[in-house]
DNA sequence: AATTAAATTTTGATAGTTCAAAATAAATAT
DNA sequence: ATATTTATTTTGAACTATCAAAATTTAATT
């Protein structure tokens, strides 16, 4: 049985929510769900159930759903045409990592498997998409290295700018302006909880100053050293 | 409003039969629209009720269905997603002309306007698809020219092969095999009735022999002469 | 003109997805 | 422990798109 775009849409971000919390609360509660693909709880509950019915979540009433192997698997391939697309829509469409979420979202369940491994081999299997998300293969599994944040990463030390985990357009937009893409060699020069604000040296020697709720979604490894 | 992919089938497939039938007979009988939806009749009933109402077709009971002015803007540019979708399958992705159609088939329901301007303007504005159908403007308007078919065209005499009317992968791949492929220059050196075929030299000297019903998809222009 | 055949429409039902609002359960505060 | 707040589930309804099968209309034949 082919998933509908809306089973496809509910295991995404099921998956999503569940890789964002910690191992030990692996349940994704109804509200949170229904919040964030935008319809009531009720109607959360009922597709949920639905997904129990067919395998692919497992169903606590009360508690929260969360993802058998089959519903993570499943959750795994949709980021990976999604990610695949965006990543295409970019570098062989010239179009704005600002601006390719959306469209990715509604190709993602229109492209066919061969498609999307016909963009994988065009574009060299790569591992990350625009945004520094992993790409899962093809046979669902995904590496997703634990990287730092701005909110814990070392102080003064030179680091890389690798994931950006928004995919608001205006926020990536701001980082546009700020020079603070993906790869870009930064430093981390300032954090301060009181001023919730952490301050960033990016590109050129600029300046940049993040609110810390931002800063949690800019994630770096630190760069290597020339030997 | 938004149309579903459904509502935008329905005014593909009513404008494609619209176009093949002559100017006369320009309504749409409800069992020709089911059958080449796949839906029985009934189906076909309700939905074209429905695209009345929302002035998209003329419709009269047991008569057929037309395209309103809207409608056939609407269809156009479905037609218009699904042709240059096709052409940038083949062209970037390097994809088999032979096997595109589906593909670009749910493709075109989910590729947003910019999207397809992107591609329009990568490709180069191009006016004919893989097959040889003309691809509309963004305003919805096609020049659809009027070619001979392998049916009513001069026998020896050299024609250029510039559409073929027929999306199935088979005889397709048929036409590949027998290197009968939009833009290859071929002569019709027979044509009988009684035996239902056609005799075509093609590449390299090579006959085929084509049945009528086939025949009559491939659409050609007379080749230009050496000056 | 009457009958038969073919196409079309209607009717009643179903599946999937959604909402509003009432009912219930769990968590929190008193 | 009781009351209150918050989250979740249930219920009843709606909408889109579909089918099967009965009813009706139009066309074709005797």
């Amino acid at each position: 049985m082919i998933p509908s775009s809306t089973v496809e849409n509910y295991l995404k971000a099921i998956y999503k929510t569940q890789a964002a919390q910690d191992e030990s609360k692996r349940l994704v509660p109804m509200g949170q769900l229904a919040g964030s693909l935008g319809v009531v709880p009720g109607t959360a509950t009922t597709m949920v159930k639905a997904l129990a019915d067919s395998g692919l979540v497992d169903y606590e009433p009360y508690a929260g759903v969360r993802l058998t192997a089959a519903g993570k698997k499943l959750a795994a391939l949709v980021l990976r045409r999604h990610r695949l697309m965006e990543l295409f829509l970019v570098k062989v469409l010239g179009m704005s990592w600002t601006e390719v979420h959306d469209e990715a979202e509604r190709l993602e369940h229109a492209a066919s498997d061969q498609l999307i491994d016909r963009i994988d081999e065009m574009l060299g299997r790569p591992s990350t998409d625009p945004h520094g998300d992993p790409i899962p293969n093809s046979e669902g599994t995904v590496i997703t290295p634990q990287y730092q944040t701005l909110l814990n990463c070392p102080l003064n030390e030179t680091v890389v700018l690798t994931r950006v985990t928004d995919q608001d357009p205006e926020f990536l937009r701001f980082l546009e302006n700020s020079e603070l893409t993906p790869g870009q060699t930064i430093c981390l020069e300032a954090r301060d909880t009181a001023a919730d604000h952490v301050l960033v040296r990016g590109k050129g020697n600029r300046q940049v100053v993040i609110g810390l709720r931002a800063a949690e979604k800019l994630q770096v490894i630190p760069a290597k050293k020339v030997s």
